[in-house]
Parts: C-alpha cells; sequence; structure tokens
RNA sequence: GCCCCUGUGGCGGAAUGGUAGACGCGAACGACUCAAAAUCGUUUGUCGCAAGACGUGCCCGUUCGAGUCGGGCCAGGGGCACCA
C-alpha cells in the first residue's frame, strides 16, 4: 500500500468487470437452494436514471446481495418498460425514430446503474419493445381474448385532444390528461376491453391476504375497486308507461324519497329531451359543465323538471322526475331516487327546488319530528316516519326493504363497482399491436398465432398529429386469415401498463416459443419483494394483480398474487435556491417580483448560507422539495458517482432517513458518507489475522450487531441497518488489537459489503480471503454472545428515574430491591417517604411507589 | 366533504408500555501542522455555577410508569371525490 485511500475511481469498475465476468449474479432456476425473487419496479427509458432511480435500486440491491450472503439463490433482474409516448414526442420534435431513441436511452441508462455496481442479472434484460416481449405479450392477449376476457365496445371514451389518444378512467386527474394536461374530450368509439371487473371481488379479497403490504396501498385499492351494496328496484310511472329502475345503498330510507333523479345522458332524459328543446338544452349545460375539479367544487346542483311523474312503491304518491346534474349515467342505473334528508347533494337540491325533506332516520324514536340543521344527516340512527321500519336499526330496515323488494318482485339486492373495465386501445404507433384483423365479411378475426408477432413497421412518419400505423401504405393491408379476403390490420396499440403488467414472469422465465415455462414460474413466483414508488400504488400494481389472476384464471400459471410484500419507498428531496428579481412588466406599467431558481451545482453551499458561484453573493434558501427541473434541485447521479464514488452514493441512499420516507440530499451529507467509506477502508486496513487475545466485550458487541444489522436489513430498515454498523465501527476502532478485533473488522467487511461492494471487495482480497466477498457467506451468530453478563437497572421513584444500578444479570427481585433502596440518590429522594409498593422489572427496572 | 399517514434536539432520525434523544450531519473547543485540508480527541435537548427542574405538536384520560395505549383538538402531507 503506497497510499491508505480507497480510490474508487479505479477500483469501482474493476470489480464491475469481475463480478461482469464471473456471472457473480446470475440466477440459476436449477439451483437447491432456497430461492429469493428481489424486484424493483422497472424503469421507462426516458434518457437518463435520476436520482429516485439510484435510490430505488440500492434497495433492492442491498436486499439481493444480503439474501444471497444469506444462502439463496437470488433473482434480481432489470429490463425497460420502453414503449410509450416520451418516444413519439421525441421522434415529432427531433425527427428521431422512437426506437432509436429508446434504444439510446437504454444504452446510456444500463451503462449508468452498472457504475452503481447492482447486482443485477443482466443475462435476463429485456425491453418491451423488443418484438421477442410484446410478440408473447400478443399471444397472451389473444389467450386472454380466447377465455372471454378481452372484448369491444363502443363506448363514450376520455379523448385526449393534445395527445390524440384515448385515456383509461385511471389516467384522467381532475378532468385532465395524465399527461398532457389538456381537457379530456368525450368521443365514441370502439375499443378494446379487459375485463378487471370480473375480477374485481377476487381482487378486492386478494388483499386480504396481501399482509406483507403496506397498509395505506390496500386501502387505495380497496377504495379504487369500490365496493357498495344496495337495492336496485323500479319506480313505475305515473303519468307515463316505462318505470325507472334507481340503484341505492340506502334502501331503509324509501319512505324519506321526495323525488327521482336521473342522469342527463340516461334514455328517460333523452326521450324528454325529444320532446322538449328547454329539456335539451338543459342536457346540453350539463355536459357542458366540465369535469375539472374546481368546476365541481362549486357546482350548483341543478335540476330540471321532466313533468314525468313516479309513484312510490309503499305510498303510491306521485314523485317529480328530474334530470339533474349529478346523477352519474356510469354508475348504478344512472337515476337515482332523491331522500333530501339522508343524502347530502339530495339536500341541496331539495332546497333548492322547494322539495319536501322528510325525515326518516332520528337519534330516537321520540325525536321523529326534529328538524335539520341546514345539512342532511347521513348517519346511523333508527327509523322513524316509515311504517312498517319504525323503531328498526338502518342495518336492519336495509335488510327488511331488500328482502320484501325481492319478495314482492319490485327490485333485487346488488353490487355496485366504482371499479370500470379496462380500456387498453391506445391511438398510438410506439406500442405493442393489438393483434386483430378487421375484415368486411368476417368482422373482427384474431391473428393467427402462428403468425405472431405482429412487428411494429420500422417506417413511419411523424409529420402529422394521430396514429402513423393509421396512414401506413402497406403495413396495415392483409388478407384476412379467415377468408383470405382483403382486410386491415388493427391500428390501436395496447396501454403500456399492460407491458408493466407480466414483466416480472418474463424475468423468471423466457423461452423463445412460449411466454413463459410454468414450472419455471412456479420456482421463482410470486414476487418476494417488489419495490417502487407509491406513485404506483393504484394503477400498475392493479393492473399487475389483475392479469397475474387472469392467467391463473385460463390456467397458465398458478399463482394468484404477484408481490408477496411490497415496499414503497420515499422520494429524494432537496432544497431549492433563489433570488427575487423585478422585472419590469411588459405593458412597461412599473415591475413584477419574481424567481429566479439556481441548481445545486450553482450554488456553494456552507453550514451559514448560501452564496452563488458566479458572483460571489448570497442567494435565499428555500424549501426543501422533490427534485424537479422546474425548481432546478436536481442532482445529476453520474456527477456525484464521478466525485464521490459509487459506495458513497449507494451509503448516502441507505442512511439517516427511513426508507419509505422522503430522503433530503445535502452536499454535506455526501461527504460525510465519503469520508466513512475512507474511515472504514483505514480500519479494514488493520486487519490482523495473527493478532492474539480475547476482547469480550468487542465479541459480544460483534455477535449483537451481526444478529441487528440482519434484523434490520430483512425488515428493510436501512437506516437502522446503516447505524449499527457505525456502532461496530466506533467499538472496533477504539479497541485495542487482539483476535476478537480482527474477527470484528472482518464482520464489518462482510456487514458493509450488500451496501459498499466495491471497497468490501477491495478490502476483502487486501486482507487475503479468498474468492468475492459477494459470494462470502454472511456472518454467523453465536447466541451465547448476544447476552449481557452485567446489566443496568433503573431505579424509579413514583415512575421517575433516580438512579441507575450495574448489577450482574438475573439477579433475584428482592435483591435488586435491597440495593435499589440502599442508594443515596434514592433515600435523598424518598427523604423518609414510607415506600407503598415496589415495582420490580428483572434486568431492566425498579419503581418504588410512595 | 370522506378516508389514511406523520408531528421527538440546530438538522436527518433511534427507542418489545420500563433509563427519551442510539447512529449520523452540523457546531464548539483541543491535538497534529509554519498554515490549511485530512485525521484524531472532548463537548453538544433546554434552563441552571451546582443540586436539580423541565422536556417527544396541544388538552384530557388509562397505568406503579406513556414518545408508545384511549378520547378530543391543532398543524403538515397523501389518497379519493357529485359513486347514490
Amino acid at each position: 500500500m503506497t497510499d491508505n485511500r480507497f480510490d474508487p475511481g479505479e477500483a469501482d469498475a474493476r470489480w464491475q468487470h469481475a463480478w461482469a465476468t464471473e456471472e457473480t449474479f446470475r440466477a440459476d432456476s436449477a439451483s437447491p437452494k432456497p430461492k429469493s425473487y428481489v424486484l424493483e419496479m422497472f424503469p421507462y427509458p426516458s434518457g437518463r436514471i435520476h436520482i429516485g432511480h439510484v435510490r430505488n435500486y440500492t434497495m433492492g440491491d442491498v436486499l439481493a446481495r444480503y439474501k444471497r450472503m444469506t444462502g439463496h439463490e437470488v433473482l434480481h433482474p432489470m429490463g425497460w418498460d420502453a414503449f410509450g409516448m416520451p418516444a413519439e414526442n421525441a421522434a415529432m420534435e427531433r425527427g428521431v425514430h422512437p426506437g432509436t431513441w429508446t434504444r439510446e436511452n437504454i444504452a446510456t441508462m444500463k451503462a449508468q446503474l452498472q457504475r452503481l455496481g447492482f447486482a443485477l442479472d443482466w443475462s435476463r434484460e429485456f425491453a418491451t419493445c423488443d418484438a421477442e416481449y410484446y410478440g408473447q405479450e400478443q399471444a397472451l392477449f389473444l389467450a386472454l381474448y380466447d377465455a372471454g376476457l378481452v372484448y369491444r365496445k363502443e363506448s363514450a371514451v376520455n379523448w385526449d385532444p393534445v395527445d390524440q389518444t384515448v385515456l383509461a378512467n385511471e389516467q384522467v386527474i381532475d378532468g385532465r390528461g395524465w399527461r398532457s394536461g389538456a381537457l379530456v374530450e368525450k368521443r365514441k368509439l370502439s375499443q378494446w376491453f379487459l375485463k378487471i371487473t370480473a375480477f374485481a371481488q377476487e381482487l378486492l379479497d386478494g388483499l386480504g391476504t396481501l399482509d406483507k403490504w403496506p397498509d395505506k396501498v390496500r386501502l387505495m385499492q380497496e377504495n379504487w375497486i369500490g365496493k357498495s351494496t344496495g337495492l336496485e328496484f323500479r319506480f313505475a310511472g305515473s303519468n307515463f308507461d316505462e318505470a325507472i329502475a334507481v340503484y341505492s345503498t340506502r334502501p331503509d330510507t324509501i319512505f324519506g324519497a321526495s323525488f327521482i333523479a336521473v342522469a342527463a345522458d340516461h334514455p328517460v332524459a333523452q326521450q324528454v329531451a325529444a320532446q322538449s328543446s328547454d329539456a335539451a338544452d338543459f342536457i346540453a349545460r350539463c355536459k357542458a359543465g366540465g369535469t375539472t375539479a374546481a368546476e365541481l367544487e362549486t357546482a350548483e346542483k341543478l335540476g330540471f323538471d321532466t313533468g314525468l311523474r313516479s309513484v312510490h312503491p309503499f305510498t303510491g304518491d306521485d314523485l317529480p322526475v328530474y334530470i339533474a346534474n349529478f346523477v352519474l349515467m356510469d354508475y348504478g342505473t344512472g337515476a337515482v331516487m332523491g331522500v333530501p334528508g339522508h343524502d347530502q347533494r339530495d339536500f341541496e337540491f331539495a332546497t333548492k327546488y322547494s322539495l319536501p325533506i322528510p325525515r326518516v332516520v332520528a337519534a330516537s324514536t321520540d325525536q321523529a319530528d326534529q328538524p335539520f340543521a341546514g345539512e342532511a344527516e347521513p348517519g346511523e340512527g333508527v327509523l322513524v316516519n316509515s311504517r312498517f321500519l319504525d323503531g328498526m336499526t338502518v342495518d336492519a330496515a336495509k335488510r327488511m326493504v331488500i328482502d320484501k323488494a325481492e319478495a314482492d318482485g319490485w327490485g333485487e339486492g346488488k353490487t355496485v363497482w366504482r371499479l370500470r373495465d379496462w380500456g387498453v386501445s391506445r391511438q398510438r404507433y410506439w406500442g405493442t399491436p393489438i393483434p386483430f384483423i378487421h375484415c368486411d365479411a368476417c368482422g373482427i378475426v384474431p391473428v393467427a398465432k402462428d403468425s405472431l408477432p405482429v412487428i411494429l413497421p420500422e417506417d413511419v412518419d411523424f409529420a402529422t398529429p394521430g396514429n402513423p400505423l393509421e396512414r401506413h401504405a402497406t403495413w396495415k393491408h392483409v388478407s384476412c386469415p379467415s377468408c383470405g379476403g382483403a382486410a386491415v390490420r388493427e391500428t390501436d396499440t395496447l396501454d403500456t401498463f399492460v407491458d408493466s403488467s407480466w414483466y416480472f414472469l418474463r424475468f423468471a422465465s423466457q423461452p423463445a416459443d412460449r411466454p413463459f415455462d410454468p414450472a419455471e414460474i412456479a420456482a421463482w413466483l410470486p414476487v418476494d419483494q417488489y419495490i417502487g414508488g407509491v406513485e404506483h400504488a393504484i394503477l400498475h400494481l392493479l393492473y399487475a394483480r389483475f392479469w397475474t389472476r387472469a392467467l391463473k384464471h385460463i390456467g397458465m400459471i398458478d399463482v394468484a398474487e404477484p408481490f408477496r410484500q411490497l415496499f414503497t419507498q420515499g422520494m429524494v428531496t432537496h432544497e431549492t435556491y433563489f433570488r427575487e428579481k423585478r422585472v419590469n412588466r411588459a405593458d412597461g406599467k412599473g415591475t413584477i417580483l419574481t424567481l429566479d431558481s439556481f441548481s445545486p451545482a450553482e450554488v456553494s453551499r456552507t453550514s451559514e448560507g448560501a452564496t452563488l458561484k458566479t458572483d460571489g453573493k448570497a442567494v435565499e434558501i428555500g424549501r426543501v422539495l422533490k427534485m424537479s427541473k422546474s425548481k432546478k434541485n436536481v442532482i445529476d447521479p453520474d456527477a456525484i458517482i464521478a466525485q464521490y464514488g459509487a459506495d458513497a452514493v449507494r451509503w448516502f441512499m441507505l442512511s439517516d432517513s427511513p426508507p419509505e420516507r422522503d430522503l433530503p440530499w445535502s452536499e454535506a451529507g455526501i461527504e460525510g458518507c465519503s469520508r466513512f467509506v475512507q474511515r472504514l477502508w483505514r480500519l479494514f486496513g488493520q486487519y490482523d489475522p495473527q493478532a492474539q487475545g480475547e476482547d469480550a466485550a468487542l465479541s459480544r458487541k460483534t455477535h449483537q450487531i451481526i444478529a441487528a444489522t440482519g434484523e434490520d436489513i430483512e425488515a428493510l430498515s436501512f437506516n437502522k441497518a446503516v447505524a449499527r454498523i457505525y456502532e461496530l465501527t466506533n467499538a472496533a476502532e477504539k479497541a485495542s488489537p487482539s483476535a476478537s478485533r480482527s474477527a470484528a473488522i472482518r464482520t464489518l467487511m462482510q456487514l458493509a459489503a450488500p451496501m459498499m461492494p466495491h471497497m468490501c471487495e477491495e478490502a476483502w482480497a487486501r486482507a487475503g480471503f479468498k474468492g468475492l466477498i459477494a459470494d462470502a457467506a454472511w456472518p454467523k451468530v453465536d447466541a451465547a454472545m448476544l447476552v449481557e453478563d452485567e446489566v443496568t437497572v433503573a431505579v424509579q421513584v413514583k415512575g421517575k428515574l433516580r438512579d441507575t444500578l450495574t448489577v450482574a444479570r438475573g439477579l433475584p427481585n428482592d435483591e435488586l430491591e435491597r440495593l435499589a433502596l440502599a442508594s443515596e440518590k434514592v433515600q435523598r429522594n424518598l427523604d423518609g417517604a414510607a415506600v407503598r409498593k415496589v415495582i420490580v422489572v428483572p434486568d431492566r427496572l425498579v419503581n418504588l411507589v410512595v
């Protein structure tokens, strides 16, 4: 050793090369070892890795390496979610082909990931835009079609006028496209759907088995699936022929109904509109009334009295039928009974149109005439003013009304779901072609399985908006597989969420002639640990769960839930730097105050404050926010890896913040991590296999920390595992040379290896150990070493700490009590008072109660 | 509006109902150095010279004992939303 510094610039690449050439992280499906499948959500190849990826993949990597060291055969793959809009945008903006753009990004990002030394099995890498992948996806899509889980439907779709495509309900946020932010329009189109609603109950029940998922995610999915039970029943017309079917979760309140409301799209509304221009105008206004959040919040409950009257099934009263702007056609039956007393929307509506507001639920039967306090009372209580229901609880009355409706034949109990079928058609080029052919004679015909894959044509142009497949000269024209006549291909492609709904199966098994081998799936699935951002809590995770269940349903796999354990990690945040600036208004009338943001690279940050490098003058330090281009608070992983080395960056990603919380990036923090890498390196340099002598305290500490670190890593509490390693490092540094100290140093190499793999390999080799530390076993814990022979016992008086005693472990209670009473501090505190009661927790505490 | 999560030093955060603040960052002082960096050492919740008192968002409660359990608030963050 000429220099006692670890040089990541030289060593990182060398060890990365060693792992690659020895195929250290290649997963063997045939291995007899217990299997562990560690997966992080694969990235979209947007151009460059960002710091959030680094955090995500570092966590998975530590777990994967730890599992290897503890005797598991680990599958830790990586690939690319490579279809999607940004590639087409790049094509339109820069004239580069989406495939070229995507492949270049993948090459860049793969090199970035490799510089971080991740223990990935690159032999299984694929991109979803590979024909070998999307061709198998087409085969699966056809298999689901054969099973009746794929269908076509003419439907009103969410049309994004900017991206010129259809969006799933899930992709419409506050009435705007999730990507473009454009106001979404309604259009009628024939679309491909996946029957996710057929699995609604299963998907809901399955959540109950996912005990290693965050409660938050399960709850979000539960709400999204949105099961509700109630009664669907009919109100016969009084002055017209048809009955109007309504759905209610509160059939118990039926005696409180004072009107019927139907959606603007409801057939009854349409019929009325055909006769009345006023009604038609009202319906038009309802549709114009946008779906944006702002409009909905302020939207007034509006109705149009159709003049139609329905008959109440019990009272025989006439109820007016309104067209109302707050009733949705695509939920329930598109019509509701208005019970203003016990539903807030109905209350507002009845107030506006001066309709009766009867009370049918009250706190007790003697409060049947209690007036309402300006709002509906949707809660619990007993039924009043409801004839045969009077005095019953809400639940009992619900059952009673449902039973009666079913017995008398005017309604039936029904379950309604919020979840809708998944529209997967996209009018885009850069996606998986939907393998169907439209034939004038035969209708819609699936592509023959032996003609798969349907390959995307390369020669497309993006000069005009819309789908280039639509206007491709030759690709869409084919002969019908059924009759041989002239036909055209489906030009829609699949939603990219389909691509990510089964990629974890293809990682486990990738035969050339089938989507996967069921035996290999059985060996690896379910994924033992899945790690990713909470932003995928609903869409991706629900679709992947559905896809897995659908494949099980058709007998292709025997796994119901794809991800046994799920972890959602927090974001990486950074301070923002800015200056206020006055700029002249465009019209010359005075000035406006604006903010100039600066990137961390432009700023020098000390503990006192921050200054701009160019002029040396102070800049303001703003809030700590998620890294984003607009706030300019972005750190480029490449730059910091080049400066500090992969191990320091990895260590930072694991330190301090619990992994589910946000991690504030700081210059001081990464500096500290870099210093610690060097400090450990120096300690590792003191490893001496010849050292003699026993240091019992250090040995005990070593074993305690092995046990604790393992538990922490398994719980993904990396911040705590990191703290343990610091603790043992501190203890080992202070200890005098001994065999115990050498053992502690060797142990530290192993404990730190999953986190700082490069430096630990280097130290392991320098210390003369054979083989790679990546292949070394996790150190064994000697259970006998975990217990201390001396313990510190707290002595309390009335629950307040007054003294501590250091005593032999296992001292009997009466002896502890005697020692506690003998304490001078305790006696001073008791001040002669008699002790009434003594609580002793062996080896922990004595509490004297006076 | 409904549902969920989180509030602990200057900062990130530890803590099976049993010694609050592990570990890290930052800071102060000291050693080494001509000097600086690096490194090493000591100190670091608040008030107090000390003894000690007070301290986990606020208020009640349960308990011998509450950061932890229960009830009620406040603040911040997230999810869903005319879903009948």
